[in-house]
DNA sequence: CTGAAAGCGCTTACAG
DNA sequence: CTGAAAGCGCTTACAG
C-alpha cells in the first residue's frame, strides 16, 4: 500500500500542511512537532510522490540532454559531466540519443515530453534552422556545438575554425607539408565538420600543398570505421599525406588503425591530430595529439545557461540569446612527436 | 500560456473526455468529432501534460538505469542498447551514474525517486546483500552483472567463471605458459572481478605456472590507468608473463599501452585477452581478443524482466526471481594471433 | 458515442 | 506556528 501525506498527517495528529512543511524542511515548525512527524514518516516509510509534486509545482526538476549517441566517448564523457554537474544543482538529467537523425532532433526541439522536462540541451547534427523556428515555444532550449542557427537560443560552442587552424598549423610547424583532413561530411554546410574543414583550408591554402580537395577525405559518419576508410581512400588516391588532421578522436583512431595495417608509422611517416581529447587517446600505441575542448566548462555553461532561464531573475530569463565560447587547448602527444 | 484539455474541449465544443479519447487514440469517437478535435489541438498547439497523466495513472513509463559510469565504453554501449530497446516499448530511461559508490547504489536500491520511476535496473559494484534486504519494497528492481545476492530480485548476468576459463584456456592453447591476470579488486569477494579471477585460477592451477598470486595484479579500479599500472607491476615483479587475461577491455588497453612503452610486442612477447568487446578493441594497434558478452541480449533481458513485473500478467508479476544468463563468445583478434 | 464529476497526492495562498 | 480547502491537468468509472 502506498503511503500519502494524508496518512502521515492522520497518524501524527497534524494537518497535511505541517507534514509537508517537515518533508520540505521549512522552518516555522516546532521541534516537538517536527520530531513527531519525522518519526511517523520513518515508521510508515513514507516517500513523497514526485509526480504529484511535479504537477502541483508545474516543474519537474528534470532537464533533457539530447545527444547523437553514447557510442562516441566524447558524448559519453560530456553526458557524464552534465549529469554530475546538474545533480549538484538538484536537477535530474534525462539522456536521449537522437542517433543524429533529423526527425529525432526535430521531435526534441519541438517540445517532445512536454512538461515532463523543464528544459532541453540539444546537440544537433542534422537539424535545420527552419525546424527551430517552427518550435511551439515551449521549455527553454540550449544548443550545443557550433552550428550557425538564426533561431534565438542560447548556444554553447568552442571556436571550431580557430581550433582547426591551431591543429593544422601545429602539423605544419612540425615540418609536414602535405597535411590532409578526414571527416567532412557531405551535404549540409553548417555543421562543425565544415567549420573544422574551413579552418584547415584557411591554413593550408597558404602553403605549397594548397587547401584543395585532393587532401580531403569526406566521410559519411564520424565513427572509427569512417576514419579507417577515409585514411585508406587518402592513401589509395596517391595524395601521399605526411600528416592528417581528423574531425575527431575516434576518426583519428580509425585512421591510425589503417596506417598500422599499411605498415606506416605514426608519427614518423604520418603525424596525426584528433579532436575531443577522449580518454582513449592517451592509450593508443602512439598516444594521440588532440584538440581538447574544455568539456567540463561546456557542460557547466550549458546547464548554467538553461538554469538561468529556468530559475534566474526575470531580466536573466528574458535576456537576449547568449553565445558562450568555452576554450580549447592543443594537447601534444606522441602522434605528433618531432622537432618544435 | 499553457493549453489544457479543458481549453481544447471548450473550443471544440465537446467534453474533456472526448478530447482525452482523441489524444489517446481510443476508438468510439466519430470521425467527424475526432477531426474537429484534432484541428483544435493543432490550432492551439496543445500538448498533453505528462506529469498530470503520471499522477493520475500512477505510472510514469520511466525506468531508471543505474550504472557505475559512462566513461567505460562498455556501460555507454549497454546504456545505448537499453535506451533504444526501451524506447521501442514506449519506456523512457533515466540514466543514473552511481560512480560505483555504495552510498549512491543504496540510494537507488532503496527507492530513490519514488513514483517518478516505475522500476529500476541496477548494476552494482559495492552494494551489499544487507542493503538490498533493507529495501522498503518499492518499484521492481532488476540486478545487472554477476553478484551473489540472496535478495529476491531478477538477475541478468553472463557466467563470469566460465567466460574467464574460456579466455585463460585460449591463452594456454596458444602455447603460453605464464598467463597473468589483471584486475581483481581487493576487498569484497562477490564481485564479478573475483569470479573472473576464480575462473583464471581454476584453469591455471592445473598448469606448471600454477594459479598463485605472483601472476595476479590486483587493481583498485577498472579503468585504463589501472590496467597500465597493473601491467607495470607485473613486469617489475619479475613474474615474466607471456600472456595476460584482463578484467575488461579498458584494463587491457591500459596494459597494452604499458607493454608498448616497455618495448614488448603484442602478441609476440605477451598475448592479451580482454573482456566486454567494446568497439575500441577493434582499433588498437594490435586489435584486441576479447570475451564478448551478448550486450543486446543483456539489455533486452533486463528490460523484459522489468517490464514483465510491471505490465505482465498477474502470475508473471508474482513469479519467483529469475536468473537470466545471456551467452558470451570469445572473439579472436590480433592480440592472440598464433598457432591454434 | 459523449458528458459531468471524482480523485491521483501534492503545495500554497488564505485564515486564524 | 498550524489547519481547511482549492487546484495543478489529467483519466476513468459511472451514467446516459
Amino acid at each position: 500500500m502506498v503511503i500519502s501525506l494524508k496518512d502521515v498527517a492522520k497518524r501524527a495528529g497534524v494537518s497535511v500542511k505541517t507534514v509537508s512543511n517537515v518533508v520540505n524542511g521549512y522552518r516555522h515548525v516546532t521541534p516537538a512537532t517536527r520530531q513527531r512527524v519525522q518519526q511517523v514518516i520513518d515508521e510508515l516509510g513514507y516517500r513523497p510522490n514526485l509526480t504529484a509534486r511535479h504537477l502541483r509545482k508545474g516543474r519537474t526538476g528534470i532537464i533533457a540532454l539530447a545527444l547523437p549517441e553514447l557510442g562516441n566517448p566524447y558524448f559519453a564523457e560530456l553526458a557524464n559531466a552534465v549529469i554530475n554537474y546538474a545533480a549538484g544543482l538538484d536537477y535530474i538529467v534525462l539522456l536521449d540519443p537522437t542517433n543524429g537523425r533529423r526527425d529525432q532532433e526535430i521531435l526534441f526541439a519541438q517540445g517532445f515530453r512536454a512538461r515532463l522536462i523543464d528544459g532541453l540541451i540539444l546537440s544537433p547534427i542534422e537539424l535545420e534552422n527552419e525546424d527551430l523556428l517552427a518550435r511551439g515555444h515551449d521549455a527553454p532550449l540550449v544548443l550545443l556545438g557550433e552550428r550557425e542557427y538564426e533561431a534565438p537560443h542560447d548556444h554553447i560552442a568552442i571556436d571550431n575554425v580557430a581550433a582547426a587552424r591551431t591543429a593544422t598549423q601545429h602539423l605544419l610547424d612540425l615540418g609536414r607539408e602535405r597535411v590532409a583532413f578526414i571527416g567532412a561530411r557531405q551535404g549540409r554546410s553548417r555543421q562543425p565538420a565544415h567549420l573544422r574543414l574551413r579552418g584547415w583550408r584557411e591554413v593550408m591554402s597558404e602553403t605549397a600543398a594548397g587547401g584543395g580537395d585532393d587532401l580531403v577525405a569526406t566521410t559519411d559518419g564520424y565513427g572509427r570505421e569512417d576514419g579507417a576508410q577515409g585514411m585508406a581512400r587518402l592513401l589509395d588516391s596517391g595524395a601521399a599525406p605526411d600528416a592528417v588532421f581528423c574531425y575527431n578522436d575516434v576518426v583519428a583512431i580509425g585512421a591510425m588503425r589503417t596506417l598500422a595495417e599499411r605498415g606506416l608509422r605514426v608519427p614518423e611517416d604520418v603525424a596525426v591530430v584528433g579532436f575531443d581529447n577522449i580518454e582513449d587517446g592517451r592509450y593508443c600505441s602512439a598516444t594521440l595529439t588532440t584538440i581538447a575542448p574544455h568539456k567540463q566548462a561546456i557542460a557547466e555553461a550549458a546547464v548554467d545557461a538553461l538554469l538561468s532561464r529556468l530559475d534566474g531573475a526575470e531580466e536573466e530569463k528574458e535576456a537576449a540569446p547568449r553565445h558562450v565560447r568555452p576554450g580549447f587547448a592543443l594537447i601534444r602527444r606522441e602522434s605528433t612527436l618531432g622537432r618544435p
